[in-house]
Order: structure tokens, then C-alpha cells, then sequence
DNA sequence: GAAAATTATTGAGTTCATTCATTTTTGAAG
DNA sequence: CTTCAAAAATGAATGAACTCAATAATTTTC
């Protein structure tokens, strides 16, 4: 039997994520310190390395638990989705955004994008940009199912203009968290105005 | 007369861009170490701090230097542009990304990214946040010339199908730099391949 | 249930970006 | 040409992420 250590580890790794989720939203991510984050765990500096890789792979990990859970609410969206393609799309991303900062702060994720580009093949980046695809995969297979059901043409292809509506989303995303004053509702509307040409031309007039 | 300050001013910022480009080409940007860059620029490592406030608004004032070249670039080709707009907008984006990693590796695109994103407020990287934006107004303005010459539908915001291009572009640019095997010809055919549908709803069939 | 083997923890040590009190250089004034 | 003031340069000191050789805990073996 091989169970206590298991139980161990997985107590050590709850009490990491735990303690750096609170210190991060209380000071900041840079303010913590990895000997505050271990300290705060009951657990060594050493060990914390055992469990991730930099102070940011655990940054990244607590992000990634954020996006499954986006990915997750998006999920119900598309079981059945508003008949205009407009208000299905701007459903869904408002889904999207509306999750964003409930857990995490700008700066998270800044943090967490800037990372996530820089240091790419860290293992929570790996799984950071796998679930950005899969929410891509989400907004196309959204935009398939109006197809299917008759709501959008069926001569533009789903995957184009799925893969642009969320790249767009995306980078929109990064400037809104790059500017401290900027609401989410300048970001929810911007993005609804850039997504409606793509809308128009999806809808079965 | 204030001459020689000014002059020897000017001369240690361009050999501590010199060898910093140098350095990060040759080893890469991390192993770049400040003392060595003030070294191979013949300066102390607190002066180097005079002129960069960190090690990474130096990079991003090295990139900027490229996203300028890239918007000049940019400019010629608005001047006459071809009548279709998907050979236009192809053309742009081509523009752009033949430019791209002449002189700088995706390593150091990568971390000028991830640094503009994590910290805004710097000063190259606030520079480097204009530059992006001046990239989308070149993108809008070139559809707002094709416009202008009946050469694409004047009823469809061309501030917002731009910005939605650029936006795409730029995402994908950051999923090509995160990839170092993926080579540019595959990142330039998913870009155009996305943004057929955008040439087509602009055209005048 | 003791010894060996495996797996984890530990914290002092290393490295590197950044700071700051001191010294040096330059420009201005008399 | 000195003297004084302002501006810049300097490098030793600081702080924080990360490493690693030594130690400890758990599991396996007989």
C-alpha cells in the first residue's frame, strides 16, 4: 500500500495552491515571496520546488483551475444556444467574461499570460495554452451547431471565423488586463462591436 | 554649452543597445547578464541602470526599434494598394511578417511580449503598446482606403474588421513565437486562411 | 519487524537583477 | 583658471528565485 504518501502529497500541493491563492490576491503576486508561500503551506522552500517547477508554473496552475471552470460554464451554453448568432456569440463570450475576474486579479493575469508566452513549455504553460485552445474549439463548435440547426450559414466555415472570434476575444482580453482603469464593460462592448461584422456575416438573413 | 554630455550621453544608450542586441542574439536573452552587457558597453552596471530602468525595457526598446521599421514598411504599401482586398490585406500582413524575425529570435519576441503584457506601465513598454495600435490603425486605414477607391463595401466599419484582423494577427504571432519548431510559411497560411472570410465579406463581389 | 531501497523534505548556498551611498565628471560663474 | 553646483558613473550591498547535497520519512523485502 502506497497510500500515505499519496494522501501527503496531495495535502502539501492543496496547501501550496491554498496558501499562494491567498497571498496572491491579498499582496499581489510579486510581493510573495516563495519562502512566504512555503511558510504560509507549513512546508520548506525545498519542497515547494518538488511541487512546481517556478513561482510561476503555481501561478499557472491556480489560472488553469479558473479556465476549466470557464470552460465548463461555456459548456452549458452550447447545449442550447440563443437562434441569433449575435446574441449566441455574445452570450458566450460574455460567459467567458464574466468568470474572469471573480477569483483573479489583473495582475494574476498578466502575470499568468505573460508566462505563459515566455516560458511556454513549463508544464501548467503547456496546460494553460491547451485549454485556449480548447475554449477556440468551444466558440467554433458553438458556431457549428448554429450551422447544424439552421441559425448560420453553412457555406463559411466554422473554424475560421471561430479561431478569429476568439483571437480576438484574447487579445482584447490582454489589453483589458493590461490597463488597471479599464471596466469590463468597455471590454464587453468593444468586443461586441468588433464581433458583430463577424455575426452579420455568419446570419442567415 | 552642454555638448559633450549630451554626446557621450547619446553614445553609451547606442553601445548599450549594440551589445545587448549582440548578446541576446548570440546567447539569448536570459543568459544575457547585465554585468556582462554593461561590460561589452564599456560601463559600470549602476549606469546601465541610468539608461534602462530594467533589463527588460532594454529588450523592448531593441524591439521597438523593429516595430517601427515594420510600420514604415507598412506605410508604402498603403500607398497604392493591390484592388482585391484579400491580395491587400494578404500583402500587409506579409509585409509584416517577413519583417519579423530578421533581427530578432523568437526567444526575444517572446519575452518583449510577455514583458509588455506583465509590466504596462514601463516606459518602452508603453511604447511598444502605441506601436501595436498604430499597427491597427495602419491595418484599418488601408481597408478604409480600398473604401475610398470602390474597391471594398463602404457599409462595413472598416475600424472594426481591422481591428479584428490585427487582433487575429497578433494572437496567432504569439502562438507562432511560443512554438519554436513551427516555421513562419505555416503560421502565414493559418493567418490568411483566417482571414479569407473577413476579405470576403469586404469585397464587392 | 529490522534492514535495504526508494522517495521526499530540508535550508544553507548560489546566481543575478536591482539599488544606493559615494565618487567622478562636466558645465557654469566669477 | 578656480570654485561651486549639478549631473552621471560606479560597484559593493541587497533581496529573492532557485539548486543541491545531506537528512528524514515511507515503502518494500526477507
Amino acid at each position: 500500500m502506497t497510500g500515505l504518501r499519496q494522501k501527503q502529497k496531495a495535502d502539501r500541493n492543496h496547501r501550496l495552491l491554498r496558501a499562494a491563492t491567498d497571498l496572491f490576491r491579498q499582496g499581489g503576486y510579486a510581493s510573495a515571496r516563495i519562502e512566504d508561500i512555503a511558510a504560509a503551506a507549513e512546508v520548506s522552500v525545498g519542497t515547494f520546488y518538488n511541487y512546481f517547477d517556478t513561482k510561476g508554473d503555481l501561478l499557472l496552475a491556480i489560472v488553469t483551475l479558473e479556465v476549466e471552470e470557464v470552460l465548463t460554464a461555456g459548456q452549458s451554453l452550447l447545449a442550447n444556444p440563443p437562434a441569433s448568432v449575435a446574441d449566441a456569440l455574445h452570450g458566450l463570450i460574455g460567459s467567458y467574461l464574466e468568470h474572469a475576474l471573480i477569483y483573479l486579479s489583473k495582475e494574476m493575469w498578466r502575470t499568468a499570460m505573460a508566462i505563459s508566452i515566455e516560458h511556454p513549455d513549463t508544464p501548467f504553460s503547456a496546460r494553460y495554452t491547451k485549454l485556449d485552445a480548447m475554449l477556440t474549439d468551444q466558440v467554433c463548435a458553438l458556431i457549428a451547431e448554429l450551422q447544424r440547426r439552421g441559425h448560420a450559414r453553412p457555406d463559411v466555415s466554422a473554424r475560421d471565423i471561430g479561431e478569429v472570434v476568439f483571437n480576438n476575444l484574447n487579445m482584447m482580453f490582454i489589453e483589458f488586463v493590461k490597463s488597471d482603469p479599464m471596466p469590463l464593460s468597455a471590454l464587453r462592448s468593444a468586443v461586441e462591436r468588433q464581433t458583430a461584422p463577424l455575426a452579420g456575416l455568419l446570419s442567415t438573413r
